[in-house]
DNA sequence: CGATTTTGACCAGCGC
DNA sequence: GCGCTGGTCAAAATCG
């Protein structure tokens, strides 16, 4: 696979790379990384916060001190870090790498909503389709989680549709749909050969639809409220305000302004009011912060395909 | 009985 | 062309 998407690269993206405990519904001390992945390549510069040792909240993980960042990379030297997931170099630290080809190859992305869910369902069915397009994937969006089980509860429903034997590893990755009718999202869930008590769970897609299990106080006992995680079911739940501060911390360290034009739309293109915008846009009640609980509240607007 | 999981088969893409 | 691998399909089994 990783193949594939090196192929599909052509402009590399970065990879986002945050890091942080909290409380997870599945460990009470849960890794988190998470990696957004993306087709046309990626940049290892979210990664390079060096984020650890956040308390636990993910509005502590954005304005948590970071440790210097390595010296930026080229994207062209980087390597292909598309399924890359940058695990945390602490136990306890964790990272949410990203890289979208969608991110910054909107183009493609705006002809996609429509077409594309025939275009899938073709290629699925006979695939009689045409080799010099390549499937356009969805943005991917992966994290690790330290967790006894496999599939994580995140506020929606999947069926599982797959499983395949992963290469050099024990443990296979079993591939799940949403359920809901219209919606595409899947998610790969495996685990990590090299620390089998950590879990990798890509996503794949953006849901069209609210979560149908939204169990906002507690997740399996665990109680939300307490801290600074405000929104919701699933780690993936970003408050509007960890994302606007998200930015900050980033201009703060200018990681981007030595990243190319292509990966550079974190400092460019997006403004602490454009994600509040996008926010507003996603929730109808701005100060309460609603959250779906999945990709949609974490991924800037810019990473995701507009509808 | 509908929803979900399991699992073998199938297909596409890629490297050799 | 062949083999490998990732991803998906779909029938059967299982679950609630």
């Amino acid at each position: 696979m990783e193949k594939k998407e090196a192929m599909e690269m052509e402009n590399p993206l970065g990879v986002m790379t945050f890091s942080d405990q909290i409380p997870t519904s599945f460990s009470s001390s849960s890794v988190f990384d998470m990696s957004y992945e993306g087709e046309k390549g990626s940049l290892g510069f979210m990664d390079l916060l060096g984020i650890q040792d956040f308390s636990p909240s993910l509005f502590d993980l954005f304005h948590a001190p970071s440790v210097p960042p390595p010296p930026p990379t080229p994207s062209s030297t980087l390597p292909d870090t598309s399924e890359v997931l940058n695990f945390p170099a602490t136990p306890n630290s964790s990272s949410i790498s990203s890289s979208s080809t969608e991110a910054v190859n909107d183009e493609q992305q705006q002809t996609k909503p429509a077409e594309e869910e025939e275009d899938e369902k073709a290629k699925k069915q006979s695939k009689p389709k045409k080799k010099k397009e390549k499937r356009q994937r969805e943005p991917r969006f992966a994290f690790v989680t330290k967790s006894e089980v496999d599939h994580l509860e995140d506020g929606y429903r999947w069926r599982k549709y797959g499983q395949k034997a992963v290469k050099n590893s024990p443990f296979p990755r079993s591939y799940y749909r949403c359920t809901s009718a219209s919606c595409g999202v899947k998610k790969r869930v495996e685990r990590s050969s090299d620390d089998p008590t950590t879990v990798v769970t890509t996503y794949e897609g953006q849901h069209t639809h609210p979560s149908p299990v939204m169990p906002r106080r507690s997740v399996a006992g665990i109680s939300l409220d307490s801290g600074n995680f405000a929104a919701s079911t699933t780690s993936f739940t970003m408050p509007m305000h960890i994302t606007q501060s998200h930015y900050h911390q980033q201009q703060q360290h200018s990681y981007f302004q030595n990243l190319p034009p292509s990966l550079n739309f974190m400092s460019s293109t997006i403004s602490p009011s454009s994600f509040l915008q996008e926010r507003r846009f996603c929730t109808s009640t701005p100060s309460l912060i609603r959250d779906h609980g999945l990709l949609q509240d974490i991924v800037p607007s810019v990473m995701r395909k507009e509808e």
